[in-house]
DNA sequence: GTCCATGTAGACAAATCTGTCTACACTGAT
DNA sequence: ATCAGTGTAGACAGATTTGTCTACATGGAC
């Protein structure tokens, strides 16, 4: 996952903030990490922040939404870049996530930690992880054989995968938690 | 899930600080709420309530063991209640998750929301977290009929039983999540 | 009776965090 | 040349949060 932004300019302060951010709400969370921190480390000015983002849940949502893109595309990207010949497309999925689950960066699902964190408080946080895991699980049955049971069994997919990411978040052993979904997936590949 | 003390006595402050903390951490996470709002919530000084956890993260770790006993042992006794007689022990997961998933304030696995709130700034949370998945995945590990794979078998298991958790947790649909958990579960099933 | 553990009420210090405001500099378009 | 837009630096107000401290009450053990 991720290179951003391969441009070799600097990129605007809008951007160096929304990237700042990503990376400090993703690595910290978001109540951890102050507006301070945000505006010193993008190297940018207090005002220039509030120009752009008139709060810091204005800030929380604009990140929520570059997450979001910058993720699916990924994700798509990489279950095509996997995607086998011969067999089932579905067997895509676990190198996929492959990729993600042993960067070093991997802190389990944005958009799950966003919900948990501060999912009641801030209106439009659950909006936007149903929108996500909603876009994931659609693209969990692009690799499905067209069925009556398709969207069943897509969501029986996304809720394994799910459990993935929080067990490598949270137990750090990526080839374990892969195996693991690889077992659940069995079924599935026919 | 819980009554928590039946005892008609009204109990010890302690007590009191500890079912408040839960209750509102719970429910609102554990940054969002204050020591002065426990304090209140329970009726107790705030001397009182430093005489009994000296900072509030002796307080959090407190109320995670409580969560981990508490949670435990209503988890088992579910898992026994809805022991079929005769087909596979492992059909009681799911009625047993059920009644979680319905209680009105279900609100996901406390464990993994502390971790994802404050997993890496305080020290203990990751251990109790580790710990308490654990002992869930040996729980379900006994449903298992002996054999080599049985741990393995376990391991798949809990993670969609969290896949699950964390789904019903963001869309509000615990029929939906058992359905696919049952889904996930159909081949272990014999 | 005295002492100690446990309790209540609430003021207070110190840190931290969000958001506003003043003052100034650079750049490109008109 | 001027002006609007965008930028920097940093002081400041106001709210909130954790944790300490003083002063006092009660009830059981010895």
């Amino acid at each position: 996952m991720k290179p951003a932004t391969l441009e070799s300019e600097r990129p605007s302060a809008r951007d160096r903030i929304l990237l700042t951010a990503h990376d400090l709400f993703y690595r910290h969370g978001i109540r951890a990490t102050g507006i301070d921190l945000v505006i010193a480390e993008s190297g940018v000015a207090k005002l220039t922040f509030y120009r752009h983002f008139p709060s810091k849940n204005a800030l929380v949502l604009a990140v929520l939404e570059h997450r979001h893109r910058h993720w699916m595309s990924w994700f798509t990207d990489a279950l095509t870049r996997h995607r086998p010949r011969t067999r089932p497309p579905l067997e895509a999925l676990v190198p996929a996530l492959a990729e993600w689950f042993h960067d070093g960066n991997f802190r389990g699902c944005a958009f799950l930690n966003t919900m948990t964190e501060l999912g009641g408080s801030l209106p439009g946080v659950m909006a936007a992880c149903r929108l996500h895991k909603q876009d994931m699980t659609a693209a969990i049955a692009g690799l499905l054989p067209a069925s009556r049971q398709r969207k069943r069994q897509a969501l029986a997919i996304a809720i394994a995968v799910d459990g993935a990411i929080v067990h490598t978040q949270f137990e750090r052993d990526a080839k374990a938690s892969l195996k693991a979904l690889d077992d659940l997936l069995r079924p599935y590949l026919g």
